[in-house]
DNA sequence: ATTTATACCTGACCTAAGTCAGGTATAAAA
DNA sequence: TTTTATACCTGACTTAGGTCAGGTATAAAT
């Protein structure tokens, strides 16, 4: 019973073929194949062209056209040749298109709470499949390097705090605490990479710049759902490249003992124990790490 | 970001479709479309009358016929008229399509270990897997009547009994408590309900029949993935039917403080709290139900 | 014994989806 | 300017999957 993965996995499967076929064919509630009211999703979700169309959807050229070719007869849509190159062509709704296409929208959203609906606690399950879809898409986790004053970097940056709150047993208070500014987190000083995982933000790290020789990681957050997918490590290994790309030779950086997964990685890819560098109240470890000059340097 | 729960099922919805659609055309690996393949997988399942594979595969009988009759073809499996009923038709594998149906477990078995090594936890993965399956298919939990000594029962209150070890402060061991006899258990005295997600039990609750002038409920339990579907009120409500069916009139059960969402449903459901009647250590809590008197009795 | 229902099969037909080989107009490279 | 590449389109064809109207043999009901 506990070693079967297997079946675990296969129940999984049925239970969420069932049901998000369920949202697939909810597409067809419409009285249109799925071909169509695909690339009339595509459509709506803004993409124009058709060749965008085409590998969004990984379509064959032909069945593409005709697709387009059914979904202008019905007069949803609009084609019209591009302006900059003339072989190029651009899609448009009409009016009946994008009336079409918020139908559609209202279906998926009523299917979404539908699932919802199912349990008591919703946010568990959206936990769940923020877990699952994560793990499934992690070889399209990419790495971004973001402005800290964007809304995703806020975001993982509010999450990061809220776990260090409930990590520290005197809790954790930003403003008592070194917050970077986030000029400091920026080209060519620095940088803030930001972890998506199919547009969801799922981990962060900063490298401030600073006057004294030395650059520092700051804000290294992954979310719950993605712990487990390396994604720290490379998060790291991400930052350390770009810290030699701006020239930084020495990397400092504080952290807690409460924080056990991060203190392992350090230690584990060649950061060595060093005395307090700052008077920030929260920290009690610190590290550093001396990069590579880098080549081009 | 956060309320946006559309935008997170769809996300999952994703992951989901593109990876075990993978799964599902793991099954194209063997040069065979899906159709043969599933009847094929029907077949090495368990399944032999053809009208079985019909239903659970919700196939027209049509074309059933066909897919059954190319198998054939291939040697794949034998077709032998029933013994009861001549116009059943019973199937079996050949020594080939036993090879066949191996052939495509192994390849199932393959997916499922590559989806379970992207994760360090895949522990956490599973959880988060059978939370969602036992959520979406919340419409098919069913209840069933099973011997307390099963497979099954065991595993559910050895799941139980490790919840109240690590709800109880100080812990909990069986042998210091009112341990039922599985006989008190069964009928004609009691009762043993398992709810059952597509095979994988996910609560337990006993009727244990006493000559002392009720029955006592025992062992209520609801696996955590399958918390906030109102298992345990769906459990607690056909216990009572059958308490009542088998004649008793008064239900008594102890809990503790600790399991306050039991405790919650029992005043809800029209428990009144009572004074200790018996001596197990581990209750604080007690409580009484008077059931109508049914009228079969 | 006759009628009705059931279980499975067959043939004819349909739709969705996709492949493939050209074809046409435009743009970029030589 | 000629050649080559690109973007899209069209027509012919294929496969998978499925529906539907009978047909045959057997079982159950009357």
């Amino acid at each position: 019973m506990t070693t079967d993965y297997i079946s675990r996995i296969r129940r999984f499967h049925r239970a969420v073929t069932s049901e998000v076929g369920l949202l697939d064919s909810s597409f067809l509630g419409r009285g249109r194949p799925l071909g169509p009211a695909r690339v009339l999703n595509a459509i709506g979700g803004g993409r124009t062209e058709v060749s965008e169309i085409r590998s969004y959807l990984s379509l064959d050229s032909g069945l593409l056209s005709r697709l387009l070719r059914g979904l202008e007869g019905e007069g949803l849509i609009e084609v019209e040749d591009g302006e900059t190159d003339g072989r190029r062509r651009s899609i448009r709704l009409t009016l009946a298109g994008a009336q079409e296409y918020a139908a559609y929208e209202a279906l998926s959203d009523a299917q979404a709470a539908e699932i919802l609906g199912k349990h008591a606690m919703p946010e568990k399950l959206l936990a769940a499949m923020d877990l699952i879809a994560t793990a499934l898409g992690k070889e399209r986790i990419h790495l971004e390097e973001a402005d800290p004053r964007s809304t995703a970097a806020q975001a993982c940056m509010s999450a990061y705090y809220t776990e260090l709150s409930s990590r520290f047993e005197r809790g954790f208070d930003v403003a008592l605490s070194c917050d970077p500014d986030a000029s400091d987190m920026e080209r060519p000083r620095g940088t803030f990479l930001i972890a998506l995982s199919d547009g969801l933000p799922v981990g962060c790290v900063g490298l401030k710049g600073t006057t004294k020789g030395y650059g520092e990681v700051k804000r290294l957050w992954v979310s719950q759902e993605a712990r487990g997918l390396g994604l720290s490590r490379r998060l790291m290994t991400e930052l350390e490249r770009i810290a030699q790309d701006v020239g930084i030779e020495l990397l400092r950086l504080d952290s807690n003992s409460a924080l056990g997964e991060a203190v392992a990685l350090y230690r584990k890819t060649g950061w060595t124990e060093i005395e307090r560098f700052n008077d920030d109240p929260y920290p009690d470890l610190f590290f550093e790490k001396r990069l590579a000059r880098s080549w081009s340097g």
